[in-house]
DNA sequence: CTTTAACATCGTAATATTGCAATATTACGA
DNA sequence: TCGTAATATTGCAATATTACGATGTTAAAG
């Protein structure tokens, strides 16, 4: 015990709680937003403008990179972070439909 | 060490990221769409419903009371669940001005 | 006043997450 | 080939989360 049983609830419902899970860390919402504002392709200044360590960040977008939200060139030296967009706004829908799904019937 | 950083991140980030945490565990997402879906203000069946004991559904109701998604009545016996749609508006706002705000600008 | 239904809270065990230092790995330039 | 810059990975340590049984607490029924 101490584990998410999400075996007991619908794809649906855990789809939603693992895509919030990328965004439940403020350092990957940092992230995401600081690659965003790039101008052009710029990797590792992400180190510095957030004040965690590369072993950290570097985990972090990992976990991003795994939920399919980014793009480009990821081998050794010249990397390249881009936001996927596709795969983003899909999970913007992703949200907002569960948002408008859910009503208030009472009180 | 272990525990995330969130002095370094700006109040938007954080409030992101918090809110995301919410949603970021399938049986708070479960527990949100039931009680959306129930007409009258029905309690709880939650325990019914989803597959956890009593204690575990009450220590996530407590973590989605807190964020302030809930309105009605808490105490003792006879409670009533409900969502509190403003604020869960305001959510789904946060999270919207968050993915539009995200864009690709490179690759 | 007692009982009971409906929750909340506490204590604890299991597991997951976060963060960093140290150590690979990789690609390019000298 | 060697050195180096730019990452990724590994191996902890610290902390947080999840889950449940046991035990409070409260309001209404009797």
């Amino acid at each position: 015990m101490g584990a998410s049983r999400i075996d007991i609830y619908s794809e649906n419902i855990n789809n939603i709680a693992a895509a919030a899970k990328v965004f439940a860390h403020p350092a990957r919402v940092a992230i995401l937003q600081y690659i965003s504002n790039q101008k052009s392709c710029i990797c590792n200044d992400i180190v510095d403008e957030i004040g965690l360590s590369q072993a950290t960040i570097s985990q972090h977008l990992k976990v991003i990179n795994s939920a399919g939200l980014l793009k480009g060139t990821f081998e050794g030296k010249s990397v390249c972070y881009c936001i996927h967009l596709e795969h983003f706004q899909e999970l913007q829908e992703l949200f907002n439909s569960f948002f408008n799904q859910t009503k208030s019937n009472c009180c």
